[in-house]
DNA sequence: GGCATTACTACCAATTTGTAGAACAAATCA
DNA sequence: TGATTTGTTCTACAAATTGGTAGTAATGCC
């Protein structure tokens, strides 16, 4: 079985927690997504890669307390594990190593 | 429509034809692939992948003379399109997007 | 209380991706 | 000629990933 590697969706939705920190749960993370890759992914399509990721021990979730503010339910808020931010470090290793070689005009510059 | 957006093995066959350019013929993709990935494709995969990417118009192929050494069989060498080059610098900037504003600690060393 | 807003869950459908591996083809070598 | 090497084609499948819909829950506002 190969090394659980990530999908395209997986690999966005793993990047948009690191980035987001404490603000990452479903719905920022979903608008995270739109304003990266633009487009739309579905509420459930989503979840169900944030469900995996969990699954596959890349994240962890806790429950917030709800806020006051207007709908301000209470949130489902994730972590990255050693084992997710393992994966990227392994995701971007992998990312260098594919586009080695390939000439500037094609390299993308990922400062 | 969306760009059809590359699956991982469709990009970084891509991205050996075009590293390999000339040599880029069926089995030394595979071989490159392989050093890249750390991971043996299928010949099925691989010819798959190959032939779905030349569907879409990424790639185009031509069969070369026979070679005068052992086993020297005319080989399926592939090309890049403007349309592949074109799809190769979507994916870099998606890539860039989607890394972006990730710190360091995630990412060692990026070449 | 009733409504709009924000957020998550459950479940299911469909597409994409990757796989195996045997068969076929053509070349040199012995 | 037959063995060996290199290379491509085919086919049919298995599994993983992605996408969608609808429903439920909690909150402040009026």
């Amino acid at each position: 079985m190969p090394i659980a590697t990530l999908g395209a969706l997986e690999l966005t939705t793993l990047l948009a927690v690191a980035r987001l920190k404490d603000e990452a749960y479903g719905l920022a993370i979903r608008r995270d997504l739109a304003a990266r890759t633009g487009r739309d992914y579905s509420v459930g399509a989503l979840y169900t890669t944030l469900q995996r990721l969990e699954d596959k021990g890349l994240l962890t979730s806790r429950h917030s307390e709800p806020l006051p503010i207007r709908g301000g339910r209470s949130r489902r808020h994730f972590t990255l594990t050693g084992a997710g931010a393992r994966a990227l470090r392994e995701a971007e290793r992998h990312a260098a190593s594919i586009w080695a070689g390939i000439g500037k005009p094609l390299r993308p510059r990922l400062a």
